[in-house]
DNA sequence: ACAAAAGTGTTCCTCATACACCCATGT
DNA sequence: ACATGGGTGTATGAGGAACACTTTTGT
């Protein structure tokens, strides 16, 4: 038995939503397109997922293509968005991703994009087809993702200090956090981070742990438990 | 400009895996196949989307077709899985939904299926495709889900008892939770139930008031804070 | 009278919050 | 010396866990 010719054929592409922290503010990484629809507006990197291709690998492959970030990060699937009322094409199903990555790759436009780079989530304009929604459940996502999860840890440099990782929290939620309970949380935790000895100089003040990632943990799938909860709004 | 020629045009399904409490056990709604492949085994609910088709749509009208349950009950996309690996006939995306729904309704089977019946999760046996997998994600998305949404709710009748919420959460999760603590911290949380002024009878002992769901309350989007945690295991 | 389930009161303890205070560095 | 950020100690309060106890029904 085959697929029944009733069977919608459907094309089918990948958005990928990579969120990093620059600055102190939560950036995403936007592509200016090169073709129709939506030419010359700012997108998300994505595109159609070739024949014998995995949904992550398609991810990554686009990613790379349009932008030239090639992770290290955490890429996990977002939601499906589609296949109506989203593509003036015609019904076109888009598998999102979620990527958080550190921000010290600098990106390179190529493939379909004219542009690629990070921006400010605060202050974005219109994006083209319903990128905006497709951000703003990203964006929700990882606010809840990091209170359960160290996949904060993912947004920052391969050793990082606990105002480092405080800053991506503070980003990521848009909300203050206190750095002395915070410190204590963070170094409490088990399985979370475990310090390096050595500290990082560089600003004024005292000079600040290092820490990494703790030993043997998979960002992906470690649970904090208790979780870091933000405050209600 | 069209959908480039190189784009993969994808078959695509969608299952469901609807969720119930039955006789205090967590259970699925399965159907047996009539067609190959896996013809005469075990599988989720589902089939292909038809063109002209958004994806809730064309899970409620599979679910209707081969099973006879129309909700009410909650429904939300899981995930994505596929397009490799997980069907002999090729590649083919399943997007996978959730379905929280009470137990009153009777499945009946129809279309390809030729049995349709609620299974305790406990007991399976082997399923179709990756349908395993995909029972197993829902579940646990499930079991998350209730901490922090009245979503539990969903799976009781319209009117219930406290004990009656409570089975729901320990079926789901699998564990025993003090029936004092429960129906103290559910009456008192705020945007969950309100008291019908009813009782129910029927059991030995004190008879138990009947609430509802708040009034002006969406299950789907409602939050609770502070979460009901369940204990770390 | 007794069993059984509903519902309330109370104690204990964990943990989040708030903030005083000390530490280590740059200027 | 002083400013600045790192890090520790500690008091307070909210809420979860455990459980004694009362209430209301069926048998």
């Amino acid at each position: 038995m085959t697929v029944p010719p009733t069977a919608g054929l459907v094309p089918v592409t990948v958005d990928i939503v990579a969120l990093t922290v620059l600055n102190g503010e939560l950036n995403v990484l936007l592509v200016r397109r090169l073709l129709e629809p939506f030419a010359g507006d700012l997108a998300l990197p994505g595109g159609f997922v070739l024949p014998n291709e995995t949904l992550p690998a398609a991810a990554l492959r686009e990613l790379d293509e349009e932008t030239g970030i090639v992770p290290p990060g955490h890429l996990e699937q977002l939601r499906t968005y589609g296949p109506l009322d989203r593509d003036p094409r015609g019904p076109i199903l888009s598998v999102a991703h979620l990527l958080l990555a550190p921000a010290d790759r600098i990106p390179q436009a190529g493939g379909d994009a004219t542009e690629a780079g990070w921006h400010p989530v605060s202050t974005l304009g219109a994006l083209a087809f319903d990128h905006a929604t497709i951000l703003n459940d990203a964006i929700e996502r990882a606010r809840n993702k990091i209170e359960y999860s160290p996949l904060a840890a993912t947004m920052c440099p391969a050793e990082f200090t606990i105002a480092e990782l405080r800053a991506v929290y503070e980003a990521v939620w848009g909300q203050n956090v206190d750095p002395r309970n915070f410190h204590r949380k963070i170094t409490g935790t088990p399985g979370f981070v475990t310090s390096t000895g050595k500290r990082g100089g560089g600003g004024t003040g005292r000079p600040a742990e290092l820490f990494r990632v703790a030993d043997g943990i998979s960002p992906h799938d470690a649970v904090l438990y208790p979780p870091l909860l933000r405050r209600s709004m």
